[in-house]
DNA sequence: CAGCTCGCTGAAAACGATTTAAAATCGCAG
DNA sequence: CTGCGATTTTAAATCGTTTTCAGCGAGCTG
């Protein structure tokens, strides 16, 4: 492959004229600019950028961790992340932490090794030390790291409300909410928070289950689901669940036990994800993330760092879309 | 950063020392070789990738370019490359060509600059020249470019037969196939081959109507098929579509249309992705592709190809799944 | 005409690693 | 004490860029 020294000798000029041409900085000629650019041409001259980024710092390169890379919110967001970085000139490197502690350390590393200019984090099996150390650019989603690491996500506590509040107006009297796992510093955990303070505030019974935080396939939320959820299931005639894959695997439970959906039980689920736009049987009422703008911010946050501007949480508005399920 | 100067320095010894005592090369005492290890602990020394990529010209970057990253078949696709990649310690750079030939040759260009080690192709936007000329160790999914660059494919001439013979085996007499883009190289239209050999063997009255090559949202595939599909559809027993995204859409359409699944209509897909497995109304009939091993040939036959090892084409065996849709 | 600025160009020093080739050290036999 | 092979270490070249600094005419000013 071509290097720029071939380029230079091409041309008849040193290497040095070929860079500013490049880049555009300080006095050519029209002449030599034109011959250079021949011989570019010609030669089907590549920048390397390897070198470009050993020399400048700066790898143009965006680290992109996730819990699971085939879980259609990820999917999704990282479509969007992708689509929005390479708008900026920035590449991504998507790692797949399966949310396994180790690997998300050796992913960590890999990133510091490789020179990435910065790190969005979606996966959150460390705590919040292991990031603090990793002396790079990082943006958080759904995620409190530090006060120095900017995060972005939806408004959880206001969707929780709206789900609640839902609910409560579509006429349920006993409510349960299938959460995440209730580590404290996740964001999505406000969901929780608003299930509680707004089934105590309209004076509802409810209670919360505790799930795990992402269940790939649905034999793995129809266990759960028949394990902790079945035994109490009766009790409730409505029910926020953290995500729609496990809505969408209790309304087939439910509709399995012959559950009417929604005359005896009603379901919310949560994220609006590409599944959930193309389920049809049934189609769920749940709340809206807007993972397009969470993938933009995300970006933009993250380059702003990278580019020495300040950077600040951000939290964005969510919407009730109202299916059959309630 | 601490560079391989630092640890040389506090070390007491020079930086080839260090360098020889990371790679295991040459004589080390044990003496050095433990001062050494203790400056890089102390000094959280991260070895520059860039620079070590620069001189070995060895980047251990995989770039892998899809159509769409949001799609369920190509969110799991990924989600296995990614992981047997890192397995060989090889990361990964994703492109969202979103069909898009120019994108398509940007990606292709930005690829080359970064001095990729191959590339994994899933996207076939541009004609058989673009790619011949990367000059870069290339696998291509689905897809016949050269005979020097090996494919990978599930045997869709054999998935095709399965599904038409399904279907007649199931009674049907007239039946429609929904094919992808009937581009000459795509081995997906192998499917369509089968499908018409097949009945034209069994005296089966046919037809195909070709659709689009990736349909992104339901509303899409909705209107295609109200506008291609809809005007033929009680004409037909029995439809074999291309992927599950556009049998379900169709499964929808048709219940809509109050055509009884599958007593009077019969449906086969293909894919059998997340997607598809999640499903539970109906649960679709289809054929299995294993994304898995796709992605595992997919990532072998590429790093067999950048370490020199000689690759073959790989065509996997599919399975019938029957759901409730035949 | 000396001195300055403009416009243009190139030589050489980085960036942080690896590798080659050569030098230093050691132990030990002659 | 010398010579020599076996170890161990190092200086210097290299990978492909960018940047700093300096050089050199030409034209202008005073």
């Amino acid at each position: 492959m071509a290097n720029i020294k071939d380029v230079a000798k091409k041309a008849g000029v040193s290497v040095t004229t070929v860079s500013r041409t490049m880049n555009n900085r300080g006095y050519i000629s029209k002449d030599t600019r034109k011959k250079i650019e021949e011989a570019i041409k010609e030669l089907d001259y590549q920048p390397n950028q390897i070198a470009r980024a050993l020399f400048k710092k700066h790898s143009y390169v965006l680290g992109v961790i996730v819990p699971d890379l085939s879980h259609p919110f990820f999917a999704e967001l990282i479509n969007f992340i992708e689509a929005f970085a390479s708008d900026r000139n920035y590449k991504i490197l998507v790692c797949n932490s399966l949310q396994d502690a180790e690997k998300e350390k050796e992913y960590l590393d890999m990133l510091r090794q490789h020179r990435a200019d910065g790190l969005i984090m979606c996966s959150h099996s460390l705590n919040v030390d292991a990031y603090r150390k990793v002396q790079m650019p990082i943006v958080s989603f759904d995620r409190i790291i530090s006060s120095s690491i900017p995060y972005v996500a939806s408004d959880n506590y206001r969707g929780g409300v709206m789900a609640t509040k839902h609910l409560i107006n579509k006429n349920c009297h006993r409510l349960l909410h299938i959460s995440g796992p209730l580590t404290s510093d996740l964001l999505a955990n406000r969901r929780a928070d608003a299930f509680r303070e707004t089934c105590a505030k309209f004076g509802i019974d409810y209670k919360i289950i505790e799930g795990a935080y992402v269940k790939a396939t649905f034999e793995d939320n129809w266990n759960f689901i028949k394990n902790e959820v079945a035994p109490h299931l009766r009790e409730f005639d409505g029910v926020f669940c953290s995500n729609d894959i496990i809505a969408y695997t209790l309304y087939v439970f439910a509709s399995k036990a012959k559950i009417r959906i929604p005359e005896q039980l009603k379901i919310v689920g949560y994220d609006y994800h590409n599944f959930t736009r193309m389920l049809k049987y049934p189609i769920l009422t749940t709340i809206k993330q807007p993972i397009d703008q969470i993938g933009k911010k995300l970006c933009a946050l993250l380059i702003d760092q990278i580019e020495n501007v300040s950077a600040d949480n951000y939290v964005f508005d969510v919407q009730l879309i109202e299916g059959e399920t309630t």
